[in-house]
RNA sequence: GCGGAAGUGGUGAAAUGGCAAACACACUAGCCUUAGGAGCUAGCGCCCAAAAGGCUUGCGGGUUCAAGUCCCGCCUUCCGCACCA
């Protein structure tokens, strides 16, 4: 048998016999009912775009899911691990157009091409829960679900700026404009139109989806703070200025008899406002145009102000302009001390953010001091740092002082109070005068929801001319989006050109009435997608209350982090609709989450520009699915970013090659060896006891219960899968170096059949395709993917004798054996007894001695 | 500017405060041969011809018997947000 040649593995052909047998047992990963009484445990990676071809990124994501469902159904848990299909968006339309191929057609094609690579691979997804987001029977529940919310009050419409390109007639999306251009006519301005689009109000959820954000520890840091930034919730005060009205005929100032018009600012610090030396309008305020009304200079100016603002925000730069404005020659009056002050309009504010009026405070805020000193304007210090001797003022600070923890000075009768107690007074005198309040300001906006697309959610509304806006009924339901029809780039959205679709009779009056030809945003179709999957084939419902409440929320959720905030945010937001609705009794969707790194190459994200595209299907051709996937989790841990090196992947597999080997050369003697489980961790021990299980054996046995724990453990904590893949690596070069040992028979075959499925079971997670044909040709019993995972047994595991380093202050001067129980004394003297301590110490008694048992043992010696 | 993450050999990386570089890749030398993208053996952080020895985790301090790891201050890179009042 050794001369013969042995026979080398052949991932094509085992892997392709697993996988037909796999597809044709729809149980294998099926999900089990509630009532089997496993805990459950529900991962899931996120769905992608049906491009037609699975990224390494993809590969990556979905490695990292499997290892764990995998893992977690040998630990005993009822997993449901699903996979779908985010199959709306505006790829297939521009792909129609290419290729005149109808969108769905394209999409469908490539879904089954996609699942084809998924089955090669070996992912072990339950396909009878396979979500498709593109057909009737799952975006009938968008639509539901709208009608919902519109019941509610969550939805609306308003007139809304969007990207508009002139040569598409179509609204862009934001990622679609290219340094103020059309994406695909790079000579086309684009442009920012007023177009009446569906908001979904998700504003309203502000405060929860902010303070929920805490009870997600199982959710990566960054991730939170992205999303607490993007709510930005910040808490102040908004004030009442007064405007000074001017007769015209005498040119007088003054507000006899009127009421006096105001003007609304908000301030995070109010307690600076007897600094305030001008207000500031943004150039978009409702006021501007009264105020300019009698100078068409003023006018000019301003419009000047909106075109360099637009032109920035295309551009993507707003924040580098340089600060200007222009003096309205009018003023306002503040309501705590009847000062007078300029009104101007400056470039630096924005409408969509407060009030779109500011009190500028240039003694104690970078920006307006930057413009005060920029026009002349008065500089005004009201605030100085406390902290001299009995707590008054102390001298001069520079401007501007923007710290919040000093006292008032130049502030009539509120001079002396600290900025926190002065916040609070100020804001109580406001809502007393009337002239103000407290007011939280988010910068979270509402969900934008309406696209002019066609391959998108019909959005269930009718525009009637005698009842307006009519909601579809319930049970005519779904809308359909229609087929075969003419896509094209001008003229709007495609679906007002379907007479069939738009007319329509009004459900209320019966009357004439037009569809609403809008689309939803495709990031509707994901935001409740996961829900689905545990009831996907349901008619009459989105899903049944008790299977949601059975799977969620999900334990592990998988994905790239660049959907950190809106894909994210969004199925937060759903998840409390659905509640509030009494759907779901979770508040969250996801209790982990957890972002994987890129995929690069050659340290750059891999692109076809740049040339650096490696395909999965090339991968799996040339190395086998269990190479490429072990690959991508061993070459990093899984949060950083991972450079695909194709020599690695080279080595991957010739380890599996090494293990097959292995496993061969000794499998008949396993085979042949008692069938039934292994022995006991009691048995083991007793077989040590009594010197009947040899020292190789004894030595093997306990490189195994450790790799099991090293494993074990990383699948519960860190998830350092890099490291679990080098553990059996590790294991498999320990066997193989006592290769000789296994094969004379000095490793009982009992022994050697223990070592070797062990082997496998680990191996299951990582490569299922090796590890399912090594249990069959060592015996196991069963299919692998159900064995249970092995145990490590403490006592076991544990070494004999120990090596121990000994530092002389604290520099490692020599390595001693001592036995693994050793204690402190034994340890110390060992140390000292050691040749290369002694002529170090050259005689002299060490001052201190530091043993940590087990560990180390460190000499202080002067 | 604000927030987050990271910085260790030629490369990917490893290290509950306790022997820095495990596990791989690449490379070097040798063996084997049914000549393979195969297998096996050995070497492989830096300095010194070698040994002995010394040095080494972005930089500078500190805490500790002991620091890649903890604390303080810098530098660099990547990512996100950014005139948010």
């Amino acid at each position: 048998m050794a001369d013969e040649k042995e026979q080398r593995y052949d991932p094509a052909a085992v892997e392709t016999k697993w996988m037909q047998r796999w597809a044709a047992d729809s149980s294998l990963y099926a999900a089990e009912p509630a009532s089997g009484g496993k805990p459950k445990y529900y991962v899931l990676e996120m769905l992608p775009y049906p491009s037609g071809q699975l990224h390494m990124g993809h590969v990556r994501n979905y490695s990292i899911g499997d290892a764990l469902a995998r893992h977690m159904w040998m630990r005993g848990y009822n997993v449901l691990h699903p996979m779908g299909w985010d199959a709306f968006g505006l790829p297939a339309e521009n792909a129609a157009l290419k290729n005149n191929t109808p969108p769905r057609e394209w999409t469908l094609h490539n879904v089954a091409a996609m699942k084809r690579q998924m089955q090669r691979i070996g992912f072990s997804y339950d396909w009878a829960t396979e979500v498709t987001t593109c057909l009737p029977e799952y975006y009938r529940w968008n639509q539901w679900f709208f009608l919902r919310m519109h019941e509610k009050g969550l939805v609306y419409r308003k007139k809304s700026k969007v990207n508009w390109c002139p040569e598409c007639a179509t609204v862009l999306a934001n990622e679609q404009v290219v340094d103020g251009c059309c994406w695909r006519h790079e000579e086309t301005k684009v442009e920012q139109r007023d177009l009446e689009q569906w908001f979904l109000r998700i504003t309203a959820y502000a405060e929860e989806l902010l303070n929920d954000l805490e009870t997600l520890e199982g959710w990566p840091e960054k991730v939170r703070t992205m999303q607490r930034n993007w709510i930005g919730r910040s808490q102040g005060t908004e004030v009442d200025f007064f405007l000074e009205e001017i007769n015209h005929g005498t040119g007088e100032r003054g507000n006899e008899g009127t009421e006096r018009r105001r003007i609304r600012v908000f301030t995070t610090r109010v307690d600076t406002i007897f600094g305030a030396t001008s207000v500031q309008l943004a150039p978009e305020h409702p006021l501007v145009a009264a105020l300019t009304c009698q100078d068409a200079g003023l006018r000019a100016q301003v419009a000047g102000l909106i075109e360099e603002q637009r032109r920035a925000r295309e551009a993507g730069d707003v924040g580098a302009i340089e600060k200007h404005g222009v003096p309205t020659g009018r003023f306002a009056v503040n309501p705590y001390n009847g000062e007078t002050i300029p009104i101007w309009i400056a470039n630096y504010v924005l409408m969509e953010y407060g009030t779109g009026a500011i009190m500028s405070v240039p003694g104690h805020d970078e920006r307006d001091f930057e413009f005060a000193k920029k026009y002349a304007i008065p500089i005004r210090r009201v605030i100085a740092p406390a902290g001299g001797p009995g707590n008054e003022p102390s001298d001069e600070p520079e401007l501007p002082f923007t710290a919040e923890d000093g006292l008032l000075v130049n502030s009539g009768e509120y001079s002396g109070l600290s900025c926190a107690e002065a916040q609070k007074r100020l804001k109580d005198v406001a809502v007393r005068g009337g002239f103000g309040e407290a007011k939280v300001i988010f910068r979270l906006k509402d969900w934008g929801v309406s696209r002019q697309r066609y391959w998108g959610t019909p959005i269930p509304m009718i525009h009637c001319e005698r009842d307006g806006l009519v909601p579809v009924p319930d049970a005519h339901l779904p809308v359909i989006l229609p087929e075969k029809i003419e896509i094209t780039q001008t003229g709007g959205s495609p679906l007002a050109r379907v007479a069939d679709f738009v007319n329509v009779t009004c459900p209320r009056c019966g009357g004439p009435a037009k569809r609403e030809t809008d689309t939803m945003d495709t990031f509707v179709d994901s935001s409740w997608y996961f829900y689905r999957y545990t009831d996907a084939k349901n008619n009459a419902a989105p899903f049944g209350r008790e299977r949601a409440g059975y799977w969620f929320p999900i334990d592990q959720y998988i994905g790239g982090v660049e959907h950190a905030i809106l894909h994210l945010i969004y199925s937060r937001f759903w998840t409390k609709v659905m509640r509030d609705l009494a759907m779901v009794k979770n508040s969250e969707p996801a209790t982990r989450l957890f972002t994987q790194g890129m995929v690069i190459r050659n340290g750059a994200k891999m692109s076809k520009s740049k040339g650096n595209v490696v395909s999965p299907d090339d991968m799996v051709a040339q190395y086998g699915a269990d190479a490429t996937r072990m690959y991508a989790l061993f070459a990093a841990p899984p949060d950083r970013d991972l450079d695909w090196q194709e020599d690695g992947v080279a080595g991957v597999s010739r380890f599996l090659g090494r293990v097959w080997r292995l496993a061969m050369r000794h499998a008949a003697v396993v085979k042949d060896a008692a069938t039934g489980s292994h022995p006991s961790s009691q048995e083991r021990s007793k077989e040590w006891a009594t010197s009947s299980c040899s020292g190789t054996a004894q030595k093997l046995l306990r490189k195994m219960h450790r790799t099991i724990a090293k494993i074990t453990l990383d699948f519960e904590g860190r998830w350092h899968f890099n490291t679990c893949v080098a553990a059996i690596m590790e294991y498999v070069n320990a066997l193989q170096d006592a290769d000789a040992q296994l094969g004379s028979g000095e490793v009982p075959s009992s022994v050697l059949r223990e070592l070797l499925q062990t082997l496998a079971l680990l191996l299951a997670p990582f490569a299922p395709y090796l590890a399912a044909e090594l249990w069959v040709q060592l015996g196991g019993q069963g299919s692998i993917l159900r064995a249970p995972w092995p145990e490590s047994d403490p006592g076991l595991a544990k070494e004999n004798e120990i090596e121990v380093p000994v530092q002389i202050n604290g520099k490692l001067v020599a390595v001693v054996r001592v036995a693994a129980d050793a204690d402190g004394q034994t340890m110390e003297a060992a140390a000292l007894a050691d040749e290369k301590v002694k002529a170090r110490t050259a005689g002299k008694t060490p001052a201190k001695v530091i043993v940590v048992p087990g560990r180390a043992v460190n000499l202080v010696v002067k």
